[in-house]
RNA sequence: CGCGGGGUAGAGCAGAUGGCAGCUCGCCAGGCCCAUAACCUGGAGGCCGUGGGUUCAAGUCCCACCCCCGCAACCA
């Protein structure tokens, strides 16, 4: 039976390229894809770049453009290329600038208009005239432009659309309440709840036009433009068709998970199913056969890197671009390292010494190693082969040892999806390393246990078993790991004498499943996986 | 009293429902020789931010305080 999973990531903005934050998060995006892929489910993998911002404008004029659409188009291109070159799998890229896009924003508007949600009011910002341009809170300082401190702020009143997100609070509240899983991790939640039930207020989601150069028009008010979040927001819909395609729309919404960065995480699980509760009302698509609304099932929030403890800022230029790390390491390293050392929702730092130690000793050591030296064994004993016994014979582990065996491996399978499900990769990668008896660690310690260099000169078939034992394992660890780092996994398969390729075809069940490496098949000459590094 | 997260071995981190303080790396000493000077075993190293309190028993619960970090309409 196969289920249909749809993940999406923030869609990012183009006043700058990748760095190695947005990175995480769509290699994150990326591991859930490649698992549920692994699992047989229809899966959807969305990013895409938020292209509505006034922050755009001023980055064209600063590089060089005169005009915004062939800047827009440079910098998607730059984001596009760079999730390629990466190998990211996403299924497909969304531009706020798209027709596509356009059209769902304006039905979803109508939709929130029609259900009495959005009214005028009047909104006052503060204006420096030295700047000639508006200041957020967080620009001023001691309530001052810090670039003009001798000239006082002009109060600038508008009229503009507000979205009374405050009548969603109940709503919201019971929503948390019934769906703890809504959000991920768990302390996430208090935050939102305590956000929500204390400061949640109407959100204002348009400005003047005159003021505001790019955006969507408000539908039938051309003085006004679609501000921030309500666009930004919608893009996880207009993607599967909301209002250009409702059968596409009917198959993938509601999204499985929307993974973010916790800098948006307002928006994400209170703003974002307050709109969708709201459109609801009006929009019969957006219901489900029972009446119920359909939420986004659950927001996934991941911290926030520094580098070698330093906060990430373009300001301060040490944004790591992920183009310049796979110079130095294959991205599959990369990947591991990010996905390992930092517990999912906790902020954690980057560094490259701290990066060298984890792959001389998870990677070289403790994986390649082990493919390795099983591959190597095999061989030497067994005329380049797999040791030909019966599956089924070296299901267990030899006496007086702490192997756990085919039984063991079937519980890490569950495990590591359960981890996944929660996008606790770290968590996965960790189990699989350690902390059981039937993880890499556990396999080193079985040929240390059992010694089938010695145990091939006086009893070969008791070796023979453990080499399968090892090997079928290793076939395995690939599988299990695939997801986080699909590049080795493709040449353990290779050194296990499989082709990846035809592999990949089989069900989940049958990857799954012991015995899956053939006996007596050909072994071929093992190549160093991770190779060490010396200082 | 704005909101939230955190302060546990040299470094980085785990430690629902209170009960001998753990993991990874690094360091030291052995073992092994299949393997990438890799692997395995053992060891040293901790006033668990501070001060009170509850309890037979507290990183673990309560109170106060100190320090770090993030957020507060557009950096994942």
């Amino acid at each position: 039976m196969s289920n249909k999973f749809y993940v999406t990531t923030p869609i990012y903005y183009v006043n700058d390229k990748p760095h190695i934050g947005s990175t995480y998060t769509t290699v994150i995006a990326d591991v859930l894809a490649r698992a549920h892929r692994l699992r047989g489910d229809k899966t959807l993998f969305l990013t895409g770049t938020d292209e509505n911002s006034q922050k755009n404008l001023e980055a064209a004029q600063k590089a060089g453009f005169d005009n915004l659409p062939a800047y827009l188009d440079s910098m998607a291109e730059i984001w596009q290329t760079t999730w390629k070159t990466l190998g990211l799998t996403y299924d497909d890229f969304i531009r706020t600038t798209e027709k596509r896009h356009h059209q769902g924003v304006e039905r979803f508007w109508r939709a929130v208009q029609k259900s009495g949600d959005i009214y005028k009011a009047e909104y006052e910002r503060d204006y420096c005239v030295g700047c000639e341009a508006f200041k957020t809170a967080h620009e001023l300082t001691d309530g001052r432009c810090p670039l003009h401190p001798n000239k006082d702020l002009e109060k600038v009143k508008e009229e503009n659309y507000f979205f009374r997100a405050s009548a969603y609070k109940d709503d919201l509240l019971k929503l948390y309440h019934e769906h703890p899983e809504f959000i991920e991790p768990k302390s996430r939640m208090n935050e939102i709840r305590s956000y929500v039930k204390e400061a949640f207020e109407d959100f204002s989601i348009s400005r003047e036009s005159g003021k505001l150069a790019c955006g969507i028009p408000v539908p039938d008010d051309d003085s006004q433009r679609i501000y921030v979040w309500f666009d930004a927001l919608l893009n996880y819909m207009t993607a599967v068709g909301y209002g250009t395609d409702d059968k596409l729309f009917k198959k993938w919404w509601p999204a499985d998970v929307h993974l973010i960065g916790k800098d948006i995480i307002k928006f994400h699980c209170a703003l974002w199913p307050a709109m969708i509760m709201s459109a609801a009302k009006s929009d019969p698509a957006l219901l489900d056969e029972t009446g119920a609304v359909l939420l986004p099932k659950s927001v996934h929030v991941n911290g926030f890197f520094t580098v070698d403890g330093q906060k990430i800022s373009k300001s301060l230029g040490n944004a790591i671009d992920p183009l310049d790390l796979i110079q130095e390491y294959p991205f599959d390293v990369i990947r591991y390292f990010i996905l390992r050392e930092i517990p999912y929702g906790e902020d954690g730092d980057f560094s490259k010494t701290r990066l060298a130690e984890r792959y001389n000793s998870d990677l070289a050591n403790t994986l390649g190693n082990l493919v390795n030296r099983a591959v190597a064994m095999s061989r030497k004993y067994f005329n380049g082969r797999v040791p030909d016994v019966k599956p089924e014979d070296a299901k267990t582990a030899l006496p007086d040892t702490e192997w756990g065996g085919a039984e063991c491996l079937e519980i890490l399978w569950q495990t590591v999806d359960r981890y996944l499900d929660a996008s606790r990769a770290d968590l996965a990668l960790e189990s699989i390393w350690s902390s059981n008896d039937c993880s890499l660690n556990s396999a080193n310690r079985y040929v240390e246990q059992t010694k089938p260099f010695k145990l091939v000169k006086e009893e070969p078939q008791k070796a023979a078993l453990v080499l399968y034992t090892l090997l079928e394992a290793c076939r395995h660890f690939a599988w299990m790991i695939s997801p986080m780092m699909p590049d080795i996994a493709r040449k353990i398969i290779l050194q296990l004498g499989q082709d990846p390729k035809k592999e990949e075809q089989k069900s989940a069940k049958d990857l799954r499943q012991w015995g899956g490496l053939a006996p007596d098949s050909e072994l071929p000459e093992p190549a160093i996986l991770f190779p060490r590094l010396t200082e």
